[in-house]
DNA sequence: GTCTATATCAAGATAGAC
DNA sequence: GTCTATCTTGATATAGAC
C-alpha cells in the first residue's frame, strides 16, 4: 500500500508558492503536482480542479491573514506604532515569502474580473486589510479619514511590490513602509 | 483578390483591448484574431506569434505615452498644476480606456518575472512615467525628493486601479488623483 | 494514495486554395 | 490578404493497476 507523501497543508503551501511565481493561468496542473512531488494524476485525488484548489488557497489565506496578521491591529494593549510595525512586517512574511510578487495582488489582477468566486474572497481580504489599518490610523484621525489613509497604504503597498520586482530594488518597498508609518506618527 | 480588412494600427488597437480585458495568458490567438474580425489563420500573416504581437504593442505604447502624455510634464510654459491635471487625465485615456485594469500594470505582474523582453520595455515605461512626474514635482521639491514622490504617485495609481476594479468604485481612483495633486500644491 | 496510461480538448502555429 | 483545413503540442481531466 502506498504511503501518504504529502498532507493537505503541505499541498496548499507548495501550490501557493507555484502560483505566486508563475501566476494563475500560467501554472499548469503538471506544475502544481510537481511542486508537491506528485504525479499529475495523483494530484486530482486531492483537488478536483485548478479552480477548486485556488479557491481553497484563497480562503485559507484569508483566515491566516485575519488570525495572524490583521488581528494585531485590534490589540489596544500595544501602542499604535508598534502595531503598525508588526503588521507591516508580518504582511511581508505572509504575502511576499520567497520569489514572486504579492500573491493577493497578482491573483486579483489576473482573475477578479472574470472569476466571481475568487473576486468575492479577494474583496474580503482587502476589506479586512483596510479595516485593520484603519483601526491603527484611527488613534490619530477621524474614522473616515483613517479609512482613506488605510486604503492609500494598501494601494501603495500593491504598487510598491510591483515596482520592487520590476526594478529588483528592495528600497522601493522599504520607502513605502516608511511612508505608511509616517502617516501615523507625523500626519 | 481579397480586400485589406484591417490595418496594422487597427490590429494593435483591437488586440490591446483584448489583452487589457483578459490578460496575456488568458487571451488566445483565436480571441485576438476575432477582435480584429479575422480568422485565426489570417492573423499570422500580420504577427508571427503572440509574443511578437505583445512586444510590438508594448513598444508602441511606450512611444505613444512619451509622445502624447509624458511630454506634457516638460512643457514649462504651462503651470505645474495644469501639467499635472492634464497628465493624469491623459493617463486615464491611454491606460484605462474601455473595461479592464491598467494594461501596463497587468502585463507587468503577469509577465515581467519571466519574459525579459517585456520586462525591459515595461521598465522603460515606468522610468519615463516616473521621470515625467518628477519633473513636475521638482517645481516644489529637490530632485531626489521629487523622484521619491513621483514614484509614490505611480505606485498609488497602480494600486488604485486594482482596487477600483475590484470594488467597482470610481471614487478610489479619483481620491488617488487628488492626493497626487495635493503633493504638488500642499506638500 | 500514488502510479502509468490515456481520453479529450483547446491553443499555438503552418499549408495551401482562392 | 484572407480563408479553410490541418498539424502539433500542451493542458485538463479520467481510468484502472498496484
Amino acid at each position: 500500500m502506498p504511503v501518504q507523501k504529502i498532507s493537505k497543508e503541505e499541498i496548499l503551501s507548495a501550490t501557493l508558492d507555484a502560483f505566486r511565481q508563475k501566476g494563475y493561468y500560467n501554472t499548469s496542473m503538471e506544475d502544481l503536482a510537481q511542486a508537491c512531488g506528485l504525479h499529475k494524476g495523483s494530484f486530482y485525488h486531492h483537488f478536483s480542479s485548478k479552480e477548486a484548489l485556488m479557491k481553497t488557497i484563497l480562503e485559507e489565506m484569508r483566515n491566516q491573514l485575519n488570525q495572524y496578521v490583521f488581528s494585531i491591529a485590534f490589540d489596544e494593549k500595544i501602542a499604535a506604532e508598534k502595531r503598525m510595525t508588526k503588521l507591516l512586517m508580518l504582511l511581508k512574511t505572509h504575502l511576499l515569502a520567497q520569489e514572486g510578487g504579492c500573491f493577493i495582488g497578482n491573483t486579483t489582477l489576473e482573475t477578479a474580473q472574470h472569476i466571481p468566486q475568487f473576486a468575492d474572497i479577494l474583496r474580503g481580504i482587502f476589506a479586512d486589510w483596510t479595516a485593520a489599518l484603519q483601526k491603527i490610523y484611527s488613534v490619530r484621525y477621524a474614522n473616515d479619514v483613517a479609512f482613506s489613509i488605510a486604503q492609500q497604504t494598501v494601494m501603495e503597498f500593491q504598487g510598491a511590490v510591483m515596482m520592487r520586482n520590476l526594478f529588483k530594488d528592495e528600497a522601493i518597498l522599504q520607502q513605502s513602509y516608511e511612508r505608511a508609518m509616517q502617516r501615523l506618527v507625523a500626519g
